[in-house]
DNA sequence: AACTTAAGGCAACAGCCAGTTGCGGGCTAG
DNA sequence: CTAGCCCGCAACTGGCTGTTGCCTTAAGTT
């Protein structure tokens, strides 16, 4: 979407977007990525950003008034896979998503991400990026099992949001709360168990 | 010998432990509780915790050298239940930890405590507070999986750690992320499924 | 009751970091 | 080649953590 910049009451605002200013801009914001995904959000500090992409701290005030509208810019400017899965049966959706997931959170921006996502409280100025994250996830995840209800492979009756936590959550907390390794098998053995369990009930 | 109190740094510490002293001990770490839960651990300043247990700012910082010493010391003060399961099902037996957790989950300490569950990473100072807290929940949960198996009602090649991520991680997600609510028939439903998809698979 | 001394109150301070300001100079666009 | 946008620089405000020295209060002892 070209300019994004929620805030108005900036300056002048941003009329030249290429050449020195668009590269600035693109430094920019890697480093925050690249920082975040290192120390996370609340030890994210402005003035290692600024070294670290060889801008000034003042450059930066200029374009993102606060520390977390910088973080949300940042963010916005590359987030995780929409989720839109793709495949013919429950599980091969699943697993396309988590796949997307698992391959995201190898780049920097996708650490950051999740460090972020698991950040939010006492950060309300925060709160906004981390809703839509989550619930852009929660959204693809919701939808790839109607299709699958949709479709006669579940229940009709069956409860769509809680199926698509039982699948996706015990992923995202293992990944967010780095506890064990997640693989793909994992998340094979847990569609299996959830679909079976789903018939036979 | 015996004593060595090398008096070296900080001053003779804590020999009274009665009369003002525990009264004062009491309300700091009561006051942080309720600071903790209502604004989180990134919010948390050391002076609203004075100013709400009308104590002074010095005397905190005498028995506890950091902000993060002083959370550490409130919640070991009354950790979560430590879902030591009781019952003749794994059915039963989850429903039993779960309801422990919501009730938990009302009270000042309880919000509290989610609250730093969630927070962790860019405060390396938290981490074994947030780690053992983890670990306490998870611990007693595997070990409910693994007594099923052991009574029969799982097949023995379950993988219990696996299991008992299916089952509580769609509620402590929703707990912490605080979407939709969170029922005791949620769970019910939960533990169905997954108990019948273990025995059709 | 008198005394000893641990523990709390007070106030000023150092250090870190977010966010600000004024000015000056280089680079881009036209 | 000129106008003015954009960036660099440096100094500053202000909030919060954690510290220090000194004084006051009260707990426990005799």
């Amino acid at each position: 979407m070209t300019t994004s910049t929620t805030s108005s009451t900036r300056r002048t605002r941003d009329v030249r977007t290429r050449g020195r200013a668009a590269d600035v801009v693109e430094r920019i914001l890697q480093a925050t990525a690249e920082q975040l995904s290192e120390v996370g959000f609340a030890a994210l500090r402005v003035d290692d950003i600024a070294a670290r992409s060889g801008v000034n701290k003042t450059t930066i005030y200029r374009r993102w008034p606060t520390r977390a509208s910088l973080v949300d810019a940042a963010i916005r400017r590359s987030k995780p896979p929409a989720g839109v899965a793709r495949g013919s049966t429950l599980k091969e959706e699943a697993l396309a998503i988590a796949r997307d997931w698992l391959a995201f959170h190898e780049s920097p921006m996708g650490r950051g991400i999740v460090r972020v996502i698991q950040t939010e409280v006492g950060h309300p100025e925060l709160e906004p990026i981390v809703r839509e994250l989550r619930a852009d996830g929660r959204r693809g995840r919701i939808a790839m099992v109607q299709r699958a209800i949709d479709r006669g492979e579940l229940p009709p009756d069956t409860d769509a949001a809680l199926i698509a936590d039982m699948i996706f959550s015990p992923l995202t907390t293992r990944l967010v709360f780095n506890v064990e390794r997640v693989d793909e098998q994992m998340i094979a053995r847990t569609v299996d168990i959830v679909v079976a369990g789903l018939k036979a009930v």
